[in-house]
Formats: C-alpha cells, structure tokens, sequence
DNA sequence: CATGAATGAGGCTTCATTCAT
DNA sequence: AATGAATGAAGCCTCATTCAT
C-alpha cells in the first residue's frame, strides 16, 4: 500500500462518510487525495472496487474478530464467569471500535443497502463466523441458568438492535450530546440483561 | 393529485425501494408509471421533490399519529392501565402500518443518511410530536411504579432500536423466514419489559 | 427518422469515412451535426450502435440486392444470354451504386477487419443470399458451354477481388485519375471473361 | 535491436495482428513482452513509433525485394522464358512469403487506411521501385507478343487485386478451409493469363 | 395539461506518455 | 538501460431538466 494508495483510501473515506457514496464523484476524492484522478483507477480498477476495498475490512473487523479468534476460548476459560460480564466487555470493546472508526461504520451502514454483494459478504461473514460462536456461547449460559429459554435467534435479533442502536446513536444520531459513556453502556447492560436474564 | 401524479409516487416509490433513489432515473418512473418524462417534472419541480413528496407523509405516518391524535387521550383514559399493555398496542399497531409500508420505510430508512433536510425534517417531527407524548406517558408509569428510574431519554434510546430492530429484521433484513408473528411480539414485549419495567 | 438523427448519420458517415471509427469521437460528430453529445446517445445507445446503424444497410445494398431480387429471374428470363452480358450489367450496376456511396463502402471495408459482428452479419448475408443465387447463375452458364469447369468457388474467389479491386481503385486509391469508365469497365469484362471463359 | 526490443516488436504484432492498432494498449504491449510499460518508450518515442517500426519493413519486403534485386536480372537472363513462368515463380513466391507473415500483413492492410504517412511511404516505395521494374517487365513481355496490348497500369491493377485477393482468402478471410494450393496456385495464374495475355 | 426530443453538465474510465528511482 | 507509479487529457455515456408542440 503505496503512500497515494493510503491518500486516497483516507480521503474515499472521509468524503463517502460524509456524503455517501453516489453523491461523492471520482474527481472529488482525488482532489482531496491531492493525486490524480487516473491514480485512483490505477489502483481500483473501478469506483466500486474502491468502496469494496474500504468498506470489507470493516465487515471482518466489526463483527468477526472478537468471537472468531477469543471469544469462545475466553468463553469456556471462565474469564467470565456470567453472561453479563462477557456482555459487558462485549459492548465496551464494540464501543471503542466504533469510537476509533465512525465513518467507516458509516459507510458500511449506508451502503449496505444498495450492493447486494457487500450484503452476501456481509451475511457470510455473520452466517459462518459469528452466529455459530455466539449461538454456543448462549447455549453455555443458558445451561448455566443464566438465560431465559428463547430461541438463539430471537435474542441475536434483540441484543443485536440493543448494541447497534446504543451506538449509532451515541456516535452519528447525537455525537455532540453530552454522554455519560460509562453510565449509559452499563444502562445498556442492565437492559439486555433484564430482558433476557433469568431473575 | 391527479390520476396520473398518483401512477408516478406509486411508480417511484415501487423502483427507488428496490433500486435506491440515485441508481433510480427519472425516465424509469416515467416509464414505470406509463407516462412522459416532462409529466414528471410538471408534477414535482425536481427529482428530489418527488423524493420529499414520497417520504414526507411517511415521517408522520411512521412516528406521529398514534400519539399525537390518540395516544396521550388513551393513556389518561386509561385504556391501557400497564405499560405493558400501551406498549403491546403500540408495536402491532406498528407492525401493521411497516407490514403494508415496506417499501416507503424502506425508502425512508435509506435515504435518511444522505438528505438533510429529510433528516432534519424527521428530527422536528420527533421532537415536537413524538418526543413531548411518549416523555409524558413514559412520567406517568414511572409514577405507577412500573418502570424504573431512568431517563426518559435512555428509554427511548433503548425502546427505539428494539422495535425499529425487530420491523427491520422482520420485514426487510428476513421477510421470508417462516415468523410466528404473535410469539415474536409477545417476546419483544417481554424484552423491553424486562430491560425497563421494576420487578 | 427526425431531421436530427439524419444529420447525425451524414455527419458521422462524413468523419469516420475519413478519419475511422477509432479516430472519430462523439463529440466531433456530434458538432458536425450541430446537435448535442447527448442527442446521439438517445438515438443510438452507444457509439458502436451508431456504427452497425450506418454499415447494415451498406452490406444489404452493397451485396444482395441486384441477386436477391432480380438477378435470377433476369438470368432465366434470358435477358443475359451471354455470362458476359450479365457480369457486364452487375459490373455497371455495383459501378453506380460504388459511386455514390464512396463512404459508406469505405466504412464498411475499414471496419469489417475490427467489428467480428459486423464480419458475421456480412458473411451471412453473403452465404445465403448471394452465394446460392450466383452458384446457381455460374452453374447455368457453365451448362451452355460459356464457362470453365472451375468450383464456383473458385469462381467467385477470383471475379470478386477483380471487381472490388477495380472499384476500389477506381474510387478510393485514386479517386483523381483520369479514368475513362466506360473502357476500364470493358477491360474489366474481358479480364475475368479471359480468365474464367471457355475459348 | 536488443532482446527487450525484439520481444515487444514480437508482441506488438501479435497483439496488433488480432485485435487492431486502436484495440492495443502499450500496457497490453508491455505485459505480453514481459517488459515495463516504459521500456517501450525507451525504444519508440510514441505508440505510433512502434507502428511504423513494425509496417515498415514489411512493406519494403511485400512488394520490393523480388522486384528490386532479383527480379529485372532474371528476366533479362531469360531465367523465365514465358511470362506464365514468371508469374507462376512471383506468385509463389509471394505465397511463401504470405504463409510466413500473415500477422503482419494484416497489420499493414488494416492500418494503412488509417496512417496517411504509411500510405505515402507505401506508394513511394511502390512507384519508385516496383512499378517501373514491373512496368519494364510487362513491356518486354508485350513486346514477345504473350501481352495484350493493354495499358501497364490496367495490367497491374488487374493482376494485383488478383493475386492479393487469393492470398487473402486463403490466409486471412478463409485460412481454415481445405486448400489444395497446388491446384489453387495454378488456377490463379491461368486466370490471370486467360484475362490478359494473347490467345 | 401532457408530451418526449433535445440538451449539456458531469460522471467514470482508459491510456499514451513522463520521470524519479 | 529499465522500471512502473503517476499523470491528465480525452473519450463514452447518463440523466435531470427544459421547452416547443
């Protein structure tokens, strides 16, 4: 990755954030890039291959890492010993990623809508990687007594919106609104946990 | 509205739903609608007004009516004693206005990141309408003792994803998974209940 | 066809006759024909279309006609009792038609080398409409004495360059000789009469 | 002429042979050579350079060398005593020559309509070296009474197409076809003869 | 009111050519 | 001599919008 390569990723994503992808033309990113427009296809063979280069690695790295890699092994090595714990460093964790990369999650958010084949990748990605470590790590808890019986897919379907919600919120509907991180993630917390603990 | 104005909203609003606003052309709807370009634009002064004609009702349908038309009179005619039961009527109320609106919510939804006006639009209808009703009923259970002692502001932060979650999910993100509509409601209702309500 | 689109026509046929189809851009065309970039787009979808819309109709006329429609029933109606009365009739026939139609057959040669569509479309017109007439034709003569026993491929494959040729001499390579038609034309004749005719 | 140089003219013709001058890239170019983009331009100051570099040369060897070098002396040294012997020896030779340089003979053909430059050096060379040999030639064979009484120029414009035409249709337009050369060969020179020598 | 041909600005993309390494 | 990243001019094409009919 060439240092113009670098420019022009940085400044796609800059200016897409902001304006989304159909209303930021070629020409206005390498302005911005301060390089050529030809630069730009010299290393996306098309606008579209530069959105997919910006806006895949975010698909891996928003919902994959965490569970792919640790998650299930830090699971059943009791590092937490309740579901809300792990909750709890679930959501911090997913704070802080999206405190470090709002516009890429915002691309990612407003684009997925219109190219059926960042949604595939998308749903792969969830499908193959994700829903089967969290399905195991519910079903963990659920024997432990920790969770009510619902389908896994129900509480995927309501703790994911929860967590989505809280930080869509926080970081694009309201960013400048004077939060209480600290507080309002344990709010959080509390919500999910009282929605599908067991009392 | 004329005949021919009513053909070009529904023939716009059954393209850009599927297609997007921007990878949607004037000439499609046109065609789409069995009528000449230029009618369009007699019609609607711009693409983007025809856009605004669309989505405009739908801010108010989708947030305002059930409260500011009858919402706070119910309330305090104590139509519905729990917050539970106010919130059960509120989400298939809701779920029956997404079910035959899919595609203006859709719409809505999608183009809401990169208008605005439309956003700032959607903003004062919620905060004038919205926000003032929910905010006095969400006091008056408070005071019941059914929910807890959390900012009106965190509840709905909280509320609001869940059920936009669950429309979402249910009606676009999976509208062809075999639901059992009633359960899923039933759940959603316990969640937030759970997640909200005192023991 | 409206006045614009002819004027289009005239105006690319005009360029590309003398520059070819790669050296010609729209816009140069598009001035030529005093109308708008765009205005050719809503005619002929892409460039390339432009070019199949002025070279079709030359491979019909520059082909098939003369054979198609009359030449066998001329041949059998006897009004050529001698192979040479007849080759001298197609020969001042395509003589006419090369002389006023000098760009178009210019394109078409030109670009028949780089458009395998256009080659195809050419060498069906070719296969079933010219070969059988003119096999059909060279077999009858051959019947009567008047010709060699050669495959009429064979045949073909010599009187055609000769013909070509001479047009193209005649009209492209050196369009500003003083030519004496009406001789060269009779040369022409005896040539092939020579080469493929019985003593 | 280095090993790189050769390498890119070998890939030029190549490419330029099968797709055209305007369809080829130097990138093309360069990536078939397995040399840089740039090296090119080391070598030929323009695309266009390495045009000429390649047509060039063959059309000195098309038309020249027979005639040029070998061709008058062997006529005056009654190495062809008939000018059916001669033209059986030219044709094929020409033949051979054909066989061994189809890619750039297509090359030459289909570019010379679009490089007035190339057409020059071509119509110089041709009446600077090849026609007044020819024309000499057909004289003293004219003069052995085996020629009509025709004009040097007719006679050349009916025997080049001729033989141009042959080769074509068997290298280019029709290369796959089962050619009986031999046979082929020697109708085309009978033709030839039919058409302008003395009965 | 309705039409649809015409417009022309602007978008994406290609590619011959240059130049620092 | 060779490289290949960078350039930017120019090409094709789309599309919202206008306007004469």
């Amino acid at each position: 990755m060439t240092p113009k390569q670098e420019k022009i990723i940085e400044a796609a994503i800059k200016i897409i954030s902001e304006k989304g992808y159909h209303n930021t033309s070629t020409s206005e990113i390498a302005k911005q890039a301060g390089v050529a427009e030809g630069t730009i296809f010299r290393h996306y063979r098309t606008k579209k291959d530069l959105l997919v280069a910006i806006v895949s690695p975010v698909i891996m790295k928003s919902i994959v890492p965490i569970f792919a890699e640790k998650f299930v092994d830090q699971v059943f090595q009791q590092s937490h010993e309740h579901f809300e714990d792990l909750l709890c460093t679930f959501i911090k964790n997913r704070f802080e990623f999206a405190k470090s990369n709002i516009p890429l999650i915002k691309i990612l958010i407003q684009e997925l809508a219109f190219h059926p084949d960042i949604q595939a990748s998308f749903k792969t990605s969830f499908m193959e990687k994700v829903y089967p470590a969290v399905s195991q790590a519910l079903d963990y808890y659920k024997e432990k007594g920790e969770l009510q019986d619902l389908p896994n897919e129900t509480i995927i379907r309501m703790i994911g919106p929860t967590i989505l919600g809280f930080l869509v919120t926080r970081f694009i509907v309201q960013p400048n609104k004077d939060w209480e991180d600290e507080v309002e993630i344990k709010r959080t917390v509390n919500y999910i946990i009282g929605g599908i603990g067991l009392r």
